[in-house]
DNA sequence: TCTGACAAGTTGTCAATACAACTAAACCTC
DNA sequence: GAGGTTTAGTTGTATTGACAACTTGTCAGA
């Protein structure tokens, strides 16, 4: 490690736990501990830091948490392999997936983000009630891929409305406005016949076996903000999902 | 909180801040603490069972992490209301999900376990060698709604071939008889027609649309130890998820 | 060259202590 | 009865310190 690094703030109202995983975490993105290496032990943090260990712990902790790091007891803490592909089916929106993955994805709204009342759709969490609600249709190579059809708690995130998120992801755009992160999901699988105007979209016919995903997204403080039908084309893409042990490890 | 528990055993191999987890699950599991009910306080339990308010904080960071409770600052720790419905998509297997949501499945095997030259599977990650192979029918009300077919490695769970799995999750005779728990899993979607011998076990047609998953699952120490593709019947069962966040929250 | 012992490091668990930030209930006043 | 203040509790963060369990590297002896 170099010489003293530059200190962690005391007065920021990020606790110093946080602010050292943050600085680990820039450390690993920006290549200074690669894949497999061995960050800086914990009596060795400590004391470039200037705090205590299980406050280093705490900020490892929350890098082991993320699968970023492991920890080997009597080794030392190494920076983990991250996984590739597009995880478009896990708590990360779809658009970040793409990103994520790697792949070219071109996304156009099939319909602006605006009210709508929902009616006669029990599994939708804003039934009964006025949400901000839109539509795109992600194409990779030019092939339909992905039609979603969002709606977003009106009250929750009024300015959706005025948002163009053709190339961004939803819950990116909430985090950076709100910074509030989904803290899980629930999702349920179907296969089901396209009706006539989705399949066009799709570049299917009507009657045609799809996978529709309904998603409810859930963030602190606001259970069941958003919830989006996703109609997956998984003949032209192969969505998958990893799924991360809960249990304490 | 009744008069004083029994104490912690400090010659156990588990940890006293596990120990403590356990209790406490044990305790809402019973119902003695009901979902909203507020748990003893951090001090409280620090008292009860002779330890420090850290190791007490540990614990409830275990039933934290596994979305049991919830802490609030200056009010206490809940019981947070646990998510009904089949989670088969997620994390524990698919026998486990159906116990846990409440559902009555009748299970019978297709095909024993046995061992299986894998070949032409590219995304079997025993492609090549060989596994221990086996393959079950579950029904709901007499309809069929899941077909599983599952590879274990059989260099790390060679007793997995006489063992009766029709009643019982393989990731829990993993874990009673290895010790050791899924870390996390790949999966993917896909709509595929059916061939006829999987369409007769599930009461379809030949050519008929299902949604296949393929899971890997990723254990400590073993990475890809198991493989399952699962032919899921939506039209008969909503097969939902619960995805958790994985940051720091 | 190999093996075993030892030392020096690592992470894991545990504790006491202190203060900050927050919540909820009780109490007092109008 | 309502509103504000105070009090006593809660959880959150942090420190110092200690010992256990493990790994790795070095060294000495066979």
């Amino acid at each position: 490690m170099e010489s003293s690094p530059s200190p962690l703030n005391p007065n920021s109202p990020l606790p110093l736990y946080h602010q050292l995983a943050e600085r680990l975490l820039e450390g690993i993105r920006s290549g200074d501990f690669p894949t497999g290496a061995r960050l800086p032990s914990e009596p060795q943090l400590a004391r470039a830091y200037g705090i205590g260990r299980p406050t280093v712990r705490q900020a490892t902790e929350v890098l082991v948490r993320r699968r970023v790091v492991e920890r080997k007891r009597g080794s030392g803490t190494f920076v983990v392999d991250t996984p590739d592909g597009a995880d478009l089916l896990s708590l990360a929106g779809t658009l970040a997936s793409f990103e994520k993955g790697g792949i070219e994805a071109e996304t156009e709204m099939v319909s602006a983000p605006s009210r709508l009342h929902i009616e006669g759709e029990p599994e939708n969490p804003f039934e009964g009630r006025t949400a901000v609600g839109f539509s795109r249709l992600s194409r990779v190579q030019g092939v339909p891929v992905l039609l979603e059809e969002i709606y977003a708690d009106a009250e929750r995130f009024p300015q959706v409305e005025g948002v163009d998120l053709s190339g961004r992801s939803l819950s990116q755009w909430i985090e950076q406005q709100y910074h509030m992160r989904p803290t899980s999901a629930d999702q349920n699988f179907r296969v089901t016949p396209l009706d006539s105007s989705r399949s066009a979209l799709l570049g299917l016919s009507e009657g045609d076996a799809i996978l529709m995903v309904k998603r409810t997204l859930h963030f602190e403080g606001a259970r069941s903000a958003i919830h989006a039908v996703l109609y997956c084309r998984t003949d032209q893409l192969v969505f998958s999902q990893t799924l991360q042990g809960v249990g304490d490890e």
